[in-house]
DNA sequence: TCATAATTTATATTCATTCTAATTAAAATG
DNA sequence: CATTTTAATTAGAATGAATATAAATTATGA
């Protein structure tokens, strides 16, 4: 993803193109690859790249990405931290319960022949299988 | 649930049967029903019987609970705070994305023709469905 | 270029949870 | 039953994640 791609990413979801948001699109969209980051671990690896950016920003930057839909905070987790998500399709995680690291599994992995219903007066919005695995 | 059966109760799971664990026990599980409960939550209920237990003393005591079989920690849940669910068999749960509130999905409510396999070198010990729903 | 409205930032603050160290209470022993 | 040992409770301090504040900076459009 070149510099014009980041921009027009920003631009085409109504966020202007700063330098704490071009830094943190970059690190995140631009390989195309599937990652669960945490805030900690994205200002850090600006620091580590020579762009610093205030960890108040990073969080200020990574929830306008999920308000804009270019991230989704996960609630299947470790108690006590947010984790983003760059895979914003419906999706289920695999969880390791010794390291704590979720991996994506694909959304049609899971087949299913029964579901239960939505309860009076709410509908079902989404639905997200979280699969805890032990390494042996 | 009578007195000496929160005794015969905490006995049996190696633990003491000391003031805090007595109440909370009582609390949680007297009547059977399931619970989806937080910390503060439980210390509020105590306190408003008359029955003051510290808070870290509700903390250690619903961890020891967790260790002992008793409780189980729910990892779905909002980002920030602890769940703890009366519920120790497996089984699922809608979440209401307006109020926060988790509600019990028996375990047979889902049937699954297709399960993504374990990853090399792990295996599956757990999987769970958080359904979101949203009041209309 | 200038005005203005949004964004960034350092810092303070909040909130949930755990840690610490002293006290208290439960069970085990004699 | 008294004593000893060991575990649990507690107030308060400490930690860690995340947000709020308010002043300085920057992007954008006129």
């Amino acid at each position: 993803m070149s510099d014009l791609d980041v921009h027009n990413l920003l631009a085409s979801h109504n966020l202007r193109c700063t330098r704490p948001r071009v830094k943190l699109a970059t690190l995140l969209f631009a390989d195309g690859r599937d990652r669960h980051v945490t805030a900690e671990w994205a200002a850090d690896a600006l620091a580590k790249e020579g762009d610093e950016v205030a960890l108040a920003t990073v969080y200020n930057t990574l929830n306008s990405f999920v308000e804009a839909g270019l991230l989704r905070q996960i609630s299947c987790q470790e108690a006590g931290r947010q984790v983003f998500d760059t895979n914003v399709e419906p999706h289920h995680h695999f969880y390791n319960e010794q390291t704590g690291e979720l991996t994506d599994v694909p959304q049609n992995a899971f087949r299913f022949y029964k579901m239960p219903a939505a309860p009076d007066g709410a509908e079902i919005v989404d639905w997200q299988v979280t699969v805890t695995i032990r390494p042996h």
